[in-house]
DNA sequence: ATTATCTATAGATCTATAGATAATGC
DNA sequence: ATTATCTATAGATCTATAGATAATGC
Protein backbone atom coordinates (compact mmCIF):
# COMPACT_ATOMS: atom_id res chain seq x y z
CA UNK A 1 0.00 0.00 0.00
CA UNK A 2 3.01 2.27 -0.13
CA UNK A 3 2.70 5.12 -2.64
CA UNK A 4 5.29 7.19 -4.44
CA UNK A 5 7.01 10.14 -2.77
CA UNK A 6 5.15 12.41 -5.15
CA UNK A 7 1.82 10.85 -4.21
CA UNK A 8 2.63 11.31 -0.51
CA UNK A 9 3.00 15.04 -1.07
CA UNK A 10 -0.26 15.14 -3.01
CA UNK A 11 -2.04 13.17 -0.27
CA UNK A 12 -0.79 15.54 2.39
CA UNK A 13 -1.93 18.52 0.38
CA UNK A 14 -5.34 16.95 -0.13
CA UNK A 15 -5.68 16.36 3.62
CA UNK A 16 -4.88 20.02 4.30
CA UNK A 17 -7.36 21.23 1.69
CA UNK A 18 -10.08 18.90 2.91
CA UNK A 19 -9.44 19.99 6.48
CA UNK A 20 -9.54 23.68 5.58
CA UNK A 21 -12.95 23.11 4.04
CA UNK A 22 -14.45 20.83 6.72
CA UNK A 23 -13.14 22.75 9.74
CA UNK A 24 -14.67 25.98 8.40
CA UNK A 25 -17.93 24.19 7.68
CA UNK A 26 -18.32 22.16 10.87
CA UNK A 27 -15.99 23.77 13.40
CA UNK A 28 -12.89 22.26 14.98
CA UNK A 29 -14.82 19.82 17.17
CA UNK A 30 -17.48 19.19 14.54
CA UNK A 31 -15.34 16.91 12.41
CA UNK A 32 -13.12 14.02 13.48
CA UNK A 33 -9.80 12.78 12.15
CA UNK A 34 -11.44 9.69 10.65
CA UNK A 35 -13.93 11.73 8.62
CA UNK A 36 -11.28 14.25 7.59
CA UNK A 37 -9.19 11.39 6.21
CA UNK A 38 -12.21 9.82 4.55
CA UNK A 39 -12.90 13.21 2.95
CA UNK A 40 -9.37 13.12 1.53
CA UNK A 41 -9.87 9.54 0.30
CA UNK A 42 -7.63 7.90 2.92
CA UNK A 43 -8.10 5.83 6.08
CA UNK A 44 -7.72 7.48 9.43
CA UNK A 45 -4.79 5.38 10.65
CA UNK A 46 -2.53 7.08 8.12
CA UNK A 47 -3.16 10.50 9.57
CA UNK A 48 -0.36 10.49 12.12
CA UNK A 49 2.25 9.85 9.50
CA UNK A 50 1.44 13.29 8.09
CA UNK A 51 0.62 15.35 11.19
CA UNK A 52 1.54 15.28 14.87
CA UNK A 53 -2.02 15.95 16.00
CA UNK A 54 -5.44 17.17 14.92
CA UNK A 55 -4.59 20.62 16.25
CA UNK A 56 -1.40 20.62 14.17
CA UNK A 57 -3.54 20.01 11.10
CA UNK A 58 -5.81 22.92 11.99
CA UNK A 59 -2.77 25.19 12.16
CA UNK A 60 -1.74 24.11 8.66
CA UNK A 61 -5.26 24.30 7.31
CA UNK A 62 -5.74 27.79 8.74
CA UNK A 63 -2.46 29.01 7.27
CA UNK A 64 -3.37 27.43 3.92
CA UNK A 65 -6.85 28.97 3.78
CA UNK A 66 -5.69 32.42 4.80
CA UNK A 67 -2.70 32.46 2.45
CA UNK A 68 -5.02 31.74 -0.47
CA UNK A 69 -7.43 34.39 0.73
CA UNK A 70 -4.76 37.05 1.14
CA UNK A 71 -3.40 36.23 -2.32
CA UNK A 72 -6.85 36.61 -3.91
CA UNK A 73 -7.35 39.91 -2.07
CA UNK A 74 -4.00 41.16 -3.35
CA UNK A 75 -4.75 40.22 -6.94
CA UNK A 76 -8.19 41.79 -6.75
CA UNK A 77 -6.91 45.13 -5.46
CA UNK A 78 -3.55 45.40 -7.19
CA UNK A 79 -4.58 47.47 -10.20
CA UNK A 80 -7.29 49.62 -8.61
CA UNK A 81 -6.88 49.91 -4.82
CA UNK A 82 -9.91 52.05 -3.94
CA UNK A 83 -12.28 50.27 -6.33
CA UNK A 84 -10.74 46.97 -5.32
CA UNK A 85 -11.62 47.49 -1.67
CA UNK A 86 -15.18 48.20 -2.63
CA UNK A 87 -15.37 45.00 -4.65
CA UNK A 88 -13.69 43.04 -1.87
CA UNK A 89 -16.18 44.29 0.72
CA UNK A 90 -19.10 43.47 -1.55
CA UNK A 91 -17.90 39.91 -1.99
CA UNK A 92 -17.01 39.45 1.68
CA UNK A 93 -20.39 40.76 2.78
CA UNK A 94 -22.41 38.71 0.28
CA UNK A 95 -25.03 36.10 1.14
CA UNK A 96 -22.94 33.73 -0.96
CA UNK A 97 -20.05 34.08 1.49
CA UNK A 98 -22.45 33.87 4.44
CA UNK A 99 -23.96 30.63 3.18
CA UNK A 100 -20.65 28.96 2.28
CA UNK A 101 -18.32 29.16 5.26
CA UNK A 102 -16.39 26.15 3.90
CA UNK A 103 -14.84 28.38 1.24
CA UNK A 104 -14.89 31.59 3.23
CA UNK A 105 -12.98 33.63 5.76
CA UNK A 106 -11.27 31.42 8.36
CA UNK A 107 -11.48 33.94 11.18
CA UNK A 108 -15.24 34.41 10.76
CA UNK A 109 -15.75 30.64 10.76
CA UNK A 110 -13.22 29.61 13.42
CA UNK A 111 -12.31 32.69 15.46
CA UNK A 112 -13.62 31.60 18.87
CA UNK A 113 -12.34 28.03 18.34
CA UNK A 114 -8.87 29.37 17.56
CA UNK A 115 -8.91 31.63 20.63
CA UNK A 116 -9.18 28.49 22.79
CA UNK A 117 -6.42 26.53 21.05
CA UNK A 118 -2.62 26.48 21.24
CA UNK A 119 0.14 28.74 19.90
CA UNK A 120 0.60 27.00 16.54
CA UNK A 121 -3.02 27.59 15.54
CA UNK A 122 -3.18 31.10 16.94
CA UNK A 123 0.06 32.11 15.28
CA UNK A 124 -1.20 30.87 11.90
CA UNK A 125 -4.38 32.88 12.41
CA UNK A 126 -2.43 35.97 13.44
CA UNK A 127 -0.33 35.88 10.28
CA UNK A 128 -3.47 35.57 8.16
CA UNK A 129 -5.25 38.41 9.91
CA UNK A 130 -2.19 40.64 9.59
CA UNK A 131 -2.06 39.83 5.87
CA UNK A 132 -5.69 40.68 5.27
CA UNK A 133 -5.44 43.92 7.24
CA UNK A 134 -2.36 44.86 5.20
CA UNK A 135 -4.34 44.51 1.97
CA UNK A 136 -7.12 46.74 3.28
CA UNK A 137 -4.51 49.24 4.45
CA UNK A 138 -2.92 49.38 1.04
CA UNK A 139 -6.32 50.00 -0.54
CA UNK A 140 -6.97 52.94 1.76
CA UNK A 141 -3.57 54.54 1.26
CA UNK A 142 -2.63 56.78 -1.61
CA UNK A 143 -4.36 60.08 -1.05
CA UNK A 144 -1.77 61.42 1.34
CA UNK A 145 -3.81 60.79 4.45
CA UNK A 146 -2.13 60.19 7.79
CA UNK A 147 -0.58 56.69 7.91
CA UNK A 148 -1.90 56.10 11.44
CA UNK A 149 -5.42 57.16 10.45
CA UNK A 150 -5.32 54.83 7.46
CA UNK A 151 -4.23 51.90 9.59
CA UNK A 152 -6.93 52.63 12.14
CA UNK A 153 -9.53 52.78 9.39
CA UNK A 154 -8.29 49.52 7.91
CA UNK A 155 -8.47 47.71 11.26
CA UNK A 156 -11.92 49.07 12.02
CA UNK A 157 -13.30 48.22 8.57
CA UNK A 158 -11.84 44.73 8.72
CA UNK A 159 -13.28 44.14 12.21
CA UNK A 160 -16.68 45.32 11.01
CA UNK A 161 -16.60 42.89 8.09
CA UNK A 162 -15.66 39.96 10.32
CA UNK A 163 -18.27 40.88 12.93
CA UNK A 164 -20.96 41.29 10.29
CA UNK A 165 -20.26 37.80 8.95
CA UNK A 166 -20.32 36.20 12.40
CA UNK A 167 -23.61 37.95 13.18
CA UNK A 168 -25.21 37.34 9.79
CA UNK A 169 -24.53 33.60 10.14
CA UNK A 170 -25.66 33.25 13.76
CA UNK A 171 -28.91 35.15 13.40
CA UNK A 172 -32.07 33.23 12.55
CA UNK A 173 -33.81 36.08 10.73
CA UNK A 174 -33.04 36.52 7.04
CA UNK A 175 -34.05 40.20 6.97
CA UNK A 176 -31.88 41.13 9.95
CA UNK A 177 -29.01 39.05 8.57
CA UNK A 178 -29.06 40.93 5.26
CA UNK A 179 -29.53 44.25 7.02
CA UNK A 180 -26.32 43.67 9.01
CA UNK A 181 -24.35 42.85 5.86
CA UNK A 182 -25.72 45.89 4.02
CA UNK A 183 -25.07 48.27 6.93
CA UNK A 184 -21.38 47.39 7.08
CA UNK A 185 -21.14 47.36 3.29
CA UNK A 186 -22.42 50.94 3.22
CA UNK A 187 -19.78 52.06 5.71
CA UNK A 188 -16.69 50.67 4.00
CA UNK A 189 -14.97 53.75 2.60
CA UNK A 190 -14.52 53.84 -1.16
CA UNK A 191 -11.15 55.56 -0.73
CA UNK A 192 -8.88 57.07 1.91
CA UNK A 193 -10.43 58.79 4.95
CA UNK A 194 -10.08 62.57 5.14
CA UNK B 1 -32.51 12.77 47.67
CA UNK B 2 -35.58 14.65 46.61
CA UNK B 3 -35.38 18.39 47.26
CA UNK B 4 -38.08 20.99 47.75
CA UNK B 5 -39.89 22.56 44.83
CA UNK B 6 -38.16 25.81 45.64
CA UNK B 7 -34.75 24.12 45.62
CA UNK B 8 -35.54 22.56 42.23
CA UNK B 9 -36.07 25.99 40.75
CA UNK B 10 -32.83 27.23 42.31
CA UNK B 11 -30.95 24.20 40.99
CA UNK B 12 -32.27 24.77 37.50
CA UNK B 13 -31.25 28.41 37.63
CA UNK B 14 -27.78 27.47 38.84
CA UNK B 15 -27.41 25.01 35.97
CA UNK B 16 -28.33 27.75 33.48
CA UNK B 17 -25.92 30.24 35.03
CA UNK B 18 -23.10 27.71 35.20
CA UNK B 19 -23.75 26.76 31.58
CA UNK B 20 -23.79 30.38 30.44
CA UNK B 21 -20.37 30.81 32.00
CA UNK B 22 -18.78 27.55 30.89
CA UNK B 23 -20.13 27.56 27.32
CA UNK B 24 -18.74 31.05 26.76
CA UNK B 25 -15.43 30.02 28.27
CA UNK B 26 -14.92 26.64 26.62
CA UNK B 27 -17.28 26.62 23.65
CA UNK B 28 -20.32 24.40 23.12
CA UNK B 29 -18.27 21.24 22.49
CA UNK B 30 -15.62 22.17 25.03
CA UNK B 31 -17.70 21.26 28.07
CA UNK B 32 -19.80 18.15 28.68
CA UNK B 33 -23.08 17.67 30.50
CA UNK B 34 -21.34 15.87 33.38
CA UNK B 35 -18.95 18.77 34.02
CA UNK B 36 -21.69 21.35 33.63
CA UNK B 37 -23.69 19.56 36.31
CA UNK B 38 -20.62 19.20 38.51
CA UNK B 39 -20.07 22.95 38.11
CA UNK B 40 -23.60 23.48 39.40
CA UNK B 41 -22.98 21.08 42.29
CA UNK B 42 -25.14 18.24 40.94
CA UNK B 43 -24.57 14.85 39.34
CA UNK B 44 -24.98 14.48 35.63
CA UNK B 45 -27.82 11.96 35.70
CA UNK B 46 -30.16 14.63 37.00
CA UNK B 47 -29.64 16.83 33.98
CA UNK B 48 -32.42 15.39 31.84
CA UNK B 49 -35.03 16.12 34.45
CA UNK B 50 -34.36 19.80 33.81
CA UNK B 51 -33.59 19.97 30.10
CA UNK B 52 -34.47 17.96 27.02
CA UNK B 53 -30.92 18.08 25.66
CA UNK B 54 -27.57 19.82 25.90
CA UNK B 55 -28.55 22.03 22.97
CA UNK B 56 -31.74 22.99 24.80
CA UNK B 57 -29.61 24.16 27.72
CA UNK B 58 -27.44 26.25 25.40
CA UNK B 59 -30.55 27.99 24.11
CA UNK B 60 -31.59 28.85 27.67
CA UNK B 61 -28.08 29.85 28.69
CA UNK B 62 -27.72 32.10 25.64
CA UNK B 63 -31.06 33.78 26.30
CA UNK B 64 -30.13 34.23 29.96
CA UNK B 65 -26.70 35.74 29.25
CA UNK B 66 -27.99 38.10 26.59
CA UNK B 67 -31.00 39.25 28.60
CA UNK B 68 -28.69 40.25 31.44
CA UNK B 69 -26.36 41.96 29.01
CA UNK B 70 -29.13 43.94 27.31
CA UNK B 71 -30.49 44.98 30.68
CA UNK B 72 -27.09 46.26 31.80
CA UNK B 73 -26.70 48.12 28.53
CA UNK B 74 -30.10 49.73 28.99
CA UNK B 75 -29.33 50.85 32.55
CA UNK B 76 -25.97 52.20 31.51
CA UNK B 77 -27.35 54.32 28.69
CA UNK B 78 -30.74 55.34 30.06
CA UNK B 79 -29.81 58.72 31.54
CA UNK B 80 -27.17 59.81 29.03
CA UNK B 81 -27.56 58.07 25.65
CA UNK B 82 -24.59 59.54 23.75
CA UNK B 83 -22.17 59.36 26.67
CA UNK B 84 -23.57 55.95 27.56
CA UNK B 85 -22.67 54.53 24.16
CA UNK B 86 -19.15 55.79 24.59
CA UNK B 87 -18.86 54.10 27.98
CA UNK B 88 -20.46 50.93 26.64
CA UNK B 89 -17.98 50.73 23.75
CA UNK B 90 -15.06 51.32 26.10
CA UNK B 91 -16.14 48.47 28.34
CA UNK B 92 -16.96 46.14 25.45
CA UNK B 93 -13.62 46.82 23.79
CA UNK B 94 -11.57 46.44 26.96
CA UNK B 95 -8.83 43.85 27.58
CA UNK B 96 -10.86 42.85 30.62
CA UNK B 97 -13.73 41.77 28.38
CA UNK B 98 -11.30 40.15 25.95
CA UNK B 99 -9.68 38.09 28.70
CA UNK B 100 -12.94 37.01 30.37
CA UNK B 101 -15.27 35.55 27.76
CA UNK B 102 -17.07 33.62 30.50
CA UNK B 103 -18.74 36.85 31.63
CA UNK B 104 -18.80 38.54 28.25
CA UNK B 105 -20.75 38.90 25.04
CA UNK B 106 -22.35 35.60 24.00
CA UNK B 107 -22.18 36.28 20.27
CA UNK B 108 -18.46 37.04 20.35
CA UNK B 109 -17.81 33.84 22.32
CA UNK B 110 -20.27 31.48 20.61
CA UNK B 111 -21.29 33.02 17.27
CA UNK B 112 -19.88 30.36 14.91
CA UNK B 113 -21.05 27.54 17.24
CA UNK B 114 -24.57 28.97 17.24
CA UNK B 115 -24.57 29.30 13.45
CA UNK B 116 -24.18 25.50 13.23
CA UNK B 117 -26.90 24.63 15.77
CA UNK B 118 -30.67 24.36 15.69
CA UNK B 119 -33.53 26.88 15.68
CA UNK B 120 -33.95 27.13 19.47
CA UNK B 121 -30.37 28.29 19.97
CA UNK B 122 -30.32 30.54 16.94
CA UNK B 123 -33.60 32.16 17.84
CA UNK B 124 -32.34 32.91 21.38
CA UNK B 125 -29.24 34.47 19.87
CA UNK B 126 -31.28 36.50 17.39
CA UNK B 127 -33.43 38.00 20.15
CA UNK B 128 -30.29 38.95 22.09
CA UNK B 129 -28.59 40.53 19.09
CA UNK B 130 -31.74 42.48 18.24
CA UNK B 131 -31.90 43.73 21.83
CA UNK B 132 -28.30 44.89 21.87
CA UNK B 133 -28.64 46.62 18.51
CA UNK B 134 -31.77 48.38 19.78
CA UNK B 135 -29.82 49.83 22.71
CA UNK B 136 -27.10 51.16 20.40
CA UNK B 137 -29.80 52.57 18.11
CA UNK B 138 -31.44 54.42 20.99
CA UNK B 139 -28.06 55.89 21.95
CA UNK B 140 -27.50 57.22 18.45
CA UNK B 141 -30.97 58.71 18.09
CA UNK B 142 -32.00 62.11 19.38
CA UNK B 143 -30.38 64.68 17.16
CA UNK B 144 -33.02 64.46 14.47
CA UNK B 145 -30.91 62.39 12.11
CA UNK B 146 -32.53 60.08 9.59
CA UNK B 147 -33.95 56.97 11.30
CA UNK B 148 -32.58 54.69 8.59
CA UNK B 149 -29.12 56.24 8.85
CA UNK B 150 -29.14 55.80 12.62
CA UNK B 151 -30.12 52.15 12.33
CA UNK B 152 -27.41 51.56 9.75
CA UNK B 153 -24.84 53.21 12.00
CA UNK B 154 -26.00 51.14 14.99
CA UNK B 155 -25.71 47.87 13.06
CA UNK B 156 -22.30 48.77 11.67
CA UNK B 157 -20.91 49.89 15.04
CA UNK B 158 -22.25 46.78 16.75
CA UNK B 159 -20.76 44.52 14.06
CA UNK B 160 -17.41 46.27 14.42
CA UNK B 161 -17.45 45.72 18.19
CA UNK B 162 -18.26 42.02 17.83
CA UNK B 163 -15.65 41.54 15.10
CA UNK B 164 -13.00 43.36 17.10
CA UNK B 165 -13.59 41.07 20.08
CA UNK B 166 -13.44 37.90 17.95
CA UNK B 167 -10.20 39.11 16.34
CA UNK B 168 -8.61 40.42 19.56
CA UNK B 169 -9.15 37.02 21.20
CA UNK B 170 -7.97 34.88 18.27
CA UNK B 171 -4.80 36.82 17.57
CA UNK B 172 -1.57 35.74 19.27
CA UNK B 173 0.03 39.18 19.34
CA UNK B 174 -0.78 41.45 22.23
CA UNK B 175 0.08 44.66 20.38
CA UNK B 176 -2.10 43.80 17.37
CA UNK B 177 -4.89 42.67 19.67
CA UNK B 178 -4.95 45.98 21.50
CA UNK B 179 -4.58 47.92 18.27
CA UNK B 180 -7.74 46.27 16.90
CA UNK B 181 -9.73 47.13 20.03
CA UNK B 182 -8.47 50.73 20.00
CA UNK B 183 -9.20 51.22 16.29
CA UNK B 184 -12.84 50.26 16.66
CA UNK B 185 -13.13 52.19 19.90
CA UNK B 186 -11.98 55.33 18.09
CA UNK B 187 -14.63 54.89 15.41
CA UNK B 188 -17.70 54.47 17.60
CA UNK B 189 -19.53 57.78 17.20
CA UNK B 190 -20.01 59.80 20.38
CA UNK B 191 -23.43 60.90 19.15
CA UNK B 192 -25.74 60.72 16.14
CA UNK B 193 -24.20 60.68 12.64
CA UNK B 194 -24.67 63.79 10.56
C1' DA C 1 15.08 -2.46 2.88
C1' DT C 2 12.27 1.23 3.55
C1' DT C 3 8.03 3.35 4.43
C1' DA C 4 3.10 5.14 3.40
C1' DT C 5 -1.03 3.40 4.20
C1' DC C 6 -3.91 -0.05 5.94
C1' DT C 7 -6.75 -2.69 9.70
C1' DA C 8 -7.71 -3.07 14.34
C1' DT C 9 -7.99 -1.44 18.83
C1' DA C 10 -6.82 0.89 23.34
C1' DG C 11 -8.44 4.13 26.35
C1' DA C 12 -10.95 8.03 27.14
C1' DT C 13 -14.46 10.64 26.27
C1' DC C 14 -19.48 11.96 25.06
C1' DT C 15 -24.98 12.24 25.30
C1' DA C 16 -28.74 10.06 26.99
C1' DT C 17 -31.38 6.62 29.67
C1' DA C 18 -32.81 3.08 33.26
C1' DG C 19 -33.77 2.09 37.66
C1' DA C 20 -32.70 2.94 42.78
C1' DT C 21 -33.00 6.10 46.55
C1' DA C 22 -34.87 9.16 49.76
C1' DA C 23 -37.11 13.45 50.98
C1' DT C 24 -41.16 16.39 49.94
C1' DG C 25 -45.92 17.41 50.01
C1' DC C 26 -50.58 15.67 49.49
C1' DA D 1 -47.49 8.59 46.62
C1' DT D 2 -44.82 11.48 44.10
C1' DT D 3 -40.64 13.01 42.19
C1' DA D 4 -35.78 15.25 42.07
C1' DT D 5 -31.57 13.50 42.25
C1' DC D 6 -28.55 9.75 42.53
C1' DT D 7 -25.59 5.63 40.68
C1' DA D 8 -24.59 2.93 36.90
C1' DT D 9 -24.33 2.00 32.22
C1' DA D 10 -25.55 1.59 27.17
C1' DG D 11 -24.01 2.83 22.90
C1' DA D 12 -21.64 5.84 20.16
C1' DT D 13 -18.23 8.67 19.52
C1' DC D 14 -13.26 10.61 19.78
C1' DT D 15 -7.77 10.91 19.38
C1' DA D 16 -3.92 8.33 19.06
C1' DT D 17 -1.12 4.08 18.53
C1' DA D 18 0.46 -0.76 17.31
C1' DG D 19 1.50 -3.86 14.05
C1' DA D 20 0.48 -5.85 9.25
C1' DT D 21 0.68 -5.12 4.39
C1' DA D 22 2.51 -4.12 0.03
C1' DA D 23 4.61 -1.01 -3.29
C1' DT D 24 8.53 2.18 -3.93
C1' DG D 25 13.25 3.23 -4.53
C1' DC D 26 17.96 2.21 -3.18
Amino acid sequence: MKVSREQVALNRERIVETAARLFRQKGYDGIGVADLMKGAGLTHGGFYGHFASKEDLLAEATAHALQRSVQRWQEKTASDPAGGLSELATQYLSTRHRDHPENGCAIAALGPDVARLGPAVRSAMTAGVAGQVAVVEKCLAGEGADVAAIRQQALASYAAMVGAMVLARAVDDEALSQEILAAVRAQIPASAPS
